[in-house]
DNA sequence: ACGCCAGTGTTGGTATACCACATTCCAATA
DNA sequence: TATTGGAATGTGGTATACCAACACTGGCGT
C-alpha cells in the first residue's frame, strides 16, 4: 500500500507566526512598534505560549526585537540597514553568476533567454509580468549556486528587502526602461559565458537598484519625518 | 555619573542553550542524537519551557531539527554541507578582501602585517598563536565589509565549520606550513593593494583548507562505518 | 512649583497541568 | 503462527498560574 500522510494540523504559533511576518513586511505593523504577548493572545485567541513561540521565530527572522524589560517591539532599520542588505545580496548573486556560466548551454539559455519577449519601451501592460521574470532570474542566480545554505540566506535578505519595497512604495518603478537594458546585458554576458563582463552588469544594475532603493528610502524618511512622528524607522 | 548596568540575570534559557550549543559543536551531542525535553528538564533542574525556547534558538541555528511528532533531534551533517560551508565562507571573505584593499594604508598593514612574526619552518610552539592569528585575519576580512548582516552569517558560519572541525579533530593540521605561505601571499597582495590577485590568493587558500576538510571527513566517516553504526551523520 | 516616592499595572520568564497523537509492544484471538 | 487490537508510554503543543522586576503615574512632601 502507498504511504499516505495526512495534511498537517495548522499549529497556532504557526499561524501566528505568519500573521505576523506579513504584518510586519508589508509594513501594516510598524518599525518599533510595542507588541504585548498577552494582548495578541487575546486577540488572536490563543494562550500566551504560541505567541511567544512566535516571537522567538521572528526574532531569529530579525523582524522583532527584545527592548530590555520593556516588552517586544518591530525591528526598525535605517539607510545602512538597505545598503547593508543590497550589499549582501549582490555578493551571494555575483557567487551565482560565477555558476551559471558552468551550467550546460541549455541551462544557460533558458536563463540567458527569459527576457526575450520584452522590447524596448516596455508598454505598462507588461509590467507586472517583468517584474515576475526579473525576479526569476535573480532566482536562477542564486539557484545555480546548488547551495543551500546561500539559497536560505538570500531568501532572509529578500524577506528583508520586501519590507523595505513596501515601506518605500517600491512598485512598478519608472527605472523599468533602464532595468530592462541593464538585465539584457547581463543575459548576453551569460550567453557568451563571459563571467567578468555578467559580473560588471550585474554590479551596476544592483548599484543602480541600490541607489533607486536609496532615493526612495530619502524621500519616505523625509515624508515620515515632516509628518508626525520622525520616531519610528531611524533607531536600529 | 557614569551609566552603569548590572550584569543580567541569567536567564535559564539562556543557560540551557549555552550548554546545548557548546555540547553539539563540540560533539558531544552527536548527529542525530534525539534530545528528550523532559529528560532535559529534570537533568538541568529546570522546567520545560526554558527548554523549549532553547530548543527554538537552536532549530533557529540550525543545529538542531524537529522531527515531525517524533520528537527533536541534532541535526545532521554530510559532505555536502562541508562544500556548502566552506563556498559561503570564500564568497564572504573575497567580498571581505574587495574592501580592504580600499582602507587607509595603516589599516591595511595591520591586517597585512600579521603574520609578520612567523617564519618556514613553524615550530611547533608558535601553532597556538597561529591559529589565533590565522583567525583574526579571516575576522578582519569579514570586518573589512563594515556590514553587519555579513558578519552576521559569517558568525553562523563559524560554528557550523567549528562543528565539522570538532568532528574530524582538525587541530593544528601538517598543512601548517603550506598554510603559512598562503596567508603570506594573501597578505603581499593586500599590502600592494591588489584586488585581483589577493582574491586569487585567498581562493586557492580556502580551495586547500575545502580539501583538507573533506579529506579529513571521508577519513572520518570511513572510520565510523567501519565501527559501530553509520546511521549518525549521512542523513542530512 | 518642583521633585520624590510609593503604589500599581504590565512585562518577561518560568513552572505546571492537560490534551491529542504517534509509537511501541504485548497479549488475545483467528 | 500470524495478525490484530489496545494499553502504556512518550512526544509536541497549548493553556494557565505565578513571580520578580521594571515602567509609569499620581499624590505627597518640601
Amino acid at each position: 500500500m502507498a504511504k499516505l500522510t495526512m495534511a498537517p494540523v495548522p499549529k497556532a504559533s504557526e499561524s501566528v507566526y505568519q500573521t505576523l511576518f506579513r504584518a510586519i513586511v508589508e509594513g501594516e505593523l510598524e518599525p518599533g512598534e510595542p507588541l504585548s504577548d498577552r494582548a495578541l493572545a487575546l486577540q488572536l485567541g490563543v494562550s500566551r505560549t504560541p505567541i511567544r513561540e512566535a516571537f522567538h521565530q521572528l526574532e531569529a527572522a530579525g523582524l522583532v526585537r527584545r527592548r530590555g524589560r520593556i516588552g517586544w517591539v518591530v525591528t526598525a532599520f535605517d539607510r545602512r540597514d538597505v545598503e547593508e542588505l543590497i550589499e549582501l545580496r549582490t555578493v551571494l548573486e555575483v557567487a551565482g553568476v560565477r555558476k551559471v556560466v558552468e551550467l550546460h548551454t541549455a541551462d544557460i539559455n533558458r536563463i540567458a533567454g527569459l527576457f526575450d519577449g520584452f522590447s524596448l519601451p516596455m508598454p505598462a501592460g507588461e509590467i507586472a509580468r517583468y517584474l515576475a521574470v526579473d525576479h526569476e532570474l535573480h532566482l536562477a542566480l542564486i539557484g545555480a549556486t546548488e547551495n543551500r545554505r546561500i539559497i536560505e540566506v538570500y531568501r532572509h535578505v529578500e524577506w528583508h528587502i520586501d519590507r523595505v519595497r513596501h515601506f518605500v512604495s517600491y512598485s512598478a518603478h519608472r527605472r523599468v526602461d533602464e532595468s530592462l537594458e541593464e538585465h539584457l546585458r547581463i543575459c548576453r554576458a551569460l550567453k557568451a559565458r563571459d563571467a567578468d563582463e555578467a559580473t560588471r552588469a550585474l554590479s551596476t544594475h544592483l548599484l543602480n537598484v541600490r541607489k533607486s532603493f536609496l532615493d526612495l528610502f530619502d524621500r519616505a524618511m523625509a515624508e515620515a519625518g515632516q509628518g508626525q512622528d520622525s520616531d519610528t524607522v531611524n533607531r536600529s
